[in-house]
DNA sequence: CTTTTAGTTCGGACATAACCGAACTAAACG
DNA sequence: CGTTTAGTTCGGTTATGTCCGAACTAAAAG
């Protein structure tokens, strides 16, 4: 069986890994990137401050600060216990909910943008209907209904999300709020 | 019934707001995604190097290397027409589907890595067995099973536009080879 | 063989991002 | 009230990204 110090290690790599994902997939700082993984590893996905400082081995300034994003875009927040002046950060329940919410948006503004170029080029076609040389939609109109179908089953697999989020809502009202 | 120039002002308009979509959604530099969105708005998806220069306000070198690299990506490609020394760069017809595939890639990679750290937790729990204090799972595995069902998804959408796309497929022999 | 056309490559300028240390605040402790 | 604890804010350094102009190549045109 392993022991305390190989898992340290399994989890060191493991948040490197999900961290550089993070960093790539949702334009997150590297440290930010990585704060994040290691709450998500952590038991009850929970980290304090100092212990976000000694594990990732940033300054405690770099640590606020990225800190101070992940709150605002309501991915990390933190709580406090009575009679403890540390700062607990943990995961926003929602963030899994807010990132798709994130992707559907991506999609529905290129569906827009696609149907747009769509219109302009049947605009220019009809203008310029004298000639025989006509903007080709062939190329367009696919990825288009690949869009809609996209968002369609997006829509259906989040609410399926959502009800099954719904078991741990109650975690939601801790919800610290920003100025 | 609009003319010529309002036409061209539309495009402009359409090619920045496309091209901004582009650089933030497929990190892009900004003059590569505006090269994007520009072949997609253009007739039959061609535009000369020239062209490119002009109608961007950049200059040749940026031109160029943004080309490259869009090349590299497989994004573009470009032909040349018997006696007329002018590259004519276009859309990879396939550009469509490597998205597609980019985004499963990244959906794939992530279902893997939340694997992980279920499995890490679970190894974790093992260990702990006897403290009260477990690792919990129950953020962790509907979001893992709405991976698992996006993937799904995507993969029947991409089949159903690969069958479309067949239609196009005869332009894809043009497709250009870069050293 | 000189000039023009069409594009590429290289070096550097400018801007922005990411992090750190030092100085700071605010609250509790002694 | 001084000191410690816990974290924040600010200024600056370093790294990286993005673009440009100038010099270059290669091929055709004159």
């Amino acid at each position: 069986m392993k022991n305390l110090q190989e898992l340290e290690v399994q989890k060191k790599l493991l948040v490197e890994r999900y961290g550089l994902f993070m960093e790539k997939q949702e334009k997150l700082t590297p440290i930010a990137a990585r704060i994040f993984a290691t709450l998500l590893v952590n038991k009850e996905n929970i980290s304090t401050f100092d212990e976000l400082v000694t594990f990732l081995g940033a300054s405690k300034s770099t640590i606020s600060t990225n800190l101070k994003s992940l709150q605002k875009s309501d991915t990390v927040y933190f709580f406090t216990k009575p009679g403890d002046r540390k700062k607990y950060f943990t995961l926003n329940p929602i963030g899994f909910l807010s990132r798709i919410e994130d992707d559907l948006k991506m999609y529905k503004t290129e569906h827009q943008l696609l149907t747009e170029v769509v219109d302009f080029k049947k605009e220019a076609n009809e203008i310029l209907n004298n000639t025989d040389e006509k903007f080709e939609l062939s190329q367009d109109t696919p990825y288009l209904d690949y869009l809609t179908n996209t968002i369609t089953i997006i829509k259906q697999l989040r609410a399926g999300l959502k009800t099954k989020c719904s078991i741990f809502k109650k975690t939601e009202q801790k919800n610290s709020k920003l100025k």
